[in-house]
DNA sequence: CCTTATTTTTAGATTAATCTAAAAATATTT
DNA sequence: AAATATTTTTAGATTAATCTAAAAATAAGG
């Protein structure tokens, strides 16, 4: 049985090494758990006695397949509660990572397997990340970014890249949700922000906010 | 914010003092939390000073009022998962206990707000037991221990007094169920054991069975 | 009411998770 | 490639939660 702070340290290795089995440094998981390098190197040495990473001194960690298998497992079950707090809950999107923070780490196979039925199977969670399913496969759509569309092209919604509730504040404010229809008007020159088109205004979005909005090419 | 071990405590001084403001020994609590006296012993001396309990040495310990409000509310939150689990997944009255242990310390005073809504405000627990509400008022019914009812009586089954899953399942194993209308129909002089009806049997169960069931009378 | 039994607390260790400061290894830059 | 900077690890402490064994207080019984 995993502890919480073990669980937490595979999901963010996890997601650091993007789902790969890319190396991950050390400080990286530190400032991601918002928690100290020594703290984090004492948790690797745990983890790869367990089998859950490899880790030699020095050179960085990723997962082992049974730590893939267990961060995913933890994945699936964040974003299904995700899902049940938006459909069920009445939760936005911004206000729903927290609460599933802690959701995700109780314990009963049972309880995620009825859950998922309830919600009627979901693929994909609120912020349009896949959902794993139980044997920890997780199906990646490709996708671009909002900012790698060419003047002219048009992308529908899918997911955004960093998830933070302010983020997902600021799109809602301009009535910017999964599955809108965007299309590229115009670049500045100056600044690099970008003239969008939505269903019935057109707006300006910085750079920074464009590189992170996925959209299908549509 | 308390701790899990903490909330458990103050949960368990509720339980074992029947709400009352009745003093608890610390023996009690170590047996309910499956821990030992030292251990208890520590955590009355932090509660106390947390003043969420009083307490002094060798005297037992109780509920402040400040403690009751947050065991009541932990109280709450368990319940709510309870009849979520049941009325919206599917689980047996039998196999919520352990899940609503740990969904109970989710930290979110919106989700159990929501939570509460979705399930349509409901008064009782799916063990018949009473939900506090927001405030931490909790309702107690009057009700009668089906052993306590004389031959001839009728009652109908609101609730259970130790909800252990091998209890729970007993009872399903002879399709008793809440709400269940149950007559005393003998009891044998040489065990106690009662002889009861239900809808379309009779049956006999043993005294400690029926000092374990609570039934309004009708 | 004094002796014995029980309960409760204190004392002292242990484990997990954390930290700061210092040492060691790796990376970078002139 | 030598000097400097950065990253990572080790060393050593701290806090919370736990335990066992021993001491202290209370309760029970003759």
């Amino acid at each position: 049985m995993l502890s919480l702070t073990e669980e937490n340290h595979l999901k963010t290795i996890f997601h650091l090494s993007s789902g790969d089995s890319r190396s991950v440094s050390t400080n990286s998981i530190a400032d991601a758990l918002n928690t100290k390098a020594p703290s984090v190197s004492d948790m690797l040495k745990k983890l790869s006695f367990k089998d859950l990473i490899s880790y030699k001194k020095y050179q960085g960690s990723s997962l082992t397949e049974n730590g893939r298998k267990l961060a995913l497992n933890i994945i699936r079950k964040h974003r299904l509660w995700e899902v049940f707090l938006v459909e069920k809950l009445g939760f936005s999107w911004s206000e729903v990572h927290d609460i599933a923070e802690q959701l995700e780490h109780v314990k009963s196979k049972k309880l995620i397997k009825e859950l998922d039925k309830f919600l009627d199977y979901p693929t994909i969670d609120p912020h349009g990340d896949p959902i794993p399913n139980p044997a920890g496969f997780i199906k990646y759509k490709n996708k671009f970014l909002l900012c790698d569309l060419k003047i002219g092209e048009k992308g529908k919604l899918v997911g955004v890249k960093d998830s933070s509730s302010s983020f997902l504040q600021f799109l809602d404010k301009r009535k910017i949700a999964l599955g809108c229809i965007i299309e590229i008007l115009h670049i500045e020159d100056f600044d690099n922000s970008v003239h969008i088109g939505l269903r019935d205004t057109n707006i300006t979005i910085s750079l920074k906010s464009a590189s992170n909005i996925y959209v299908n090419k549509i």
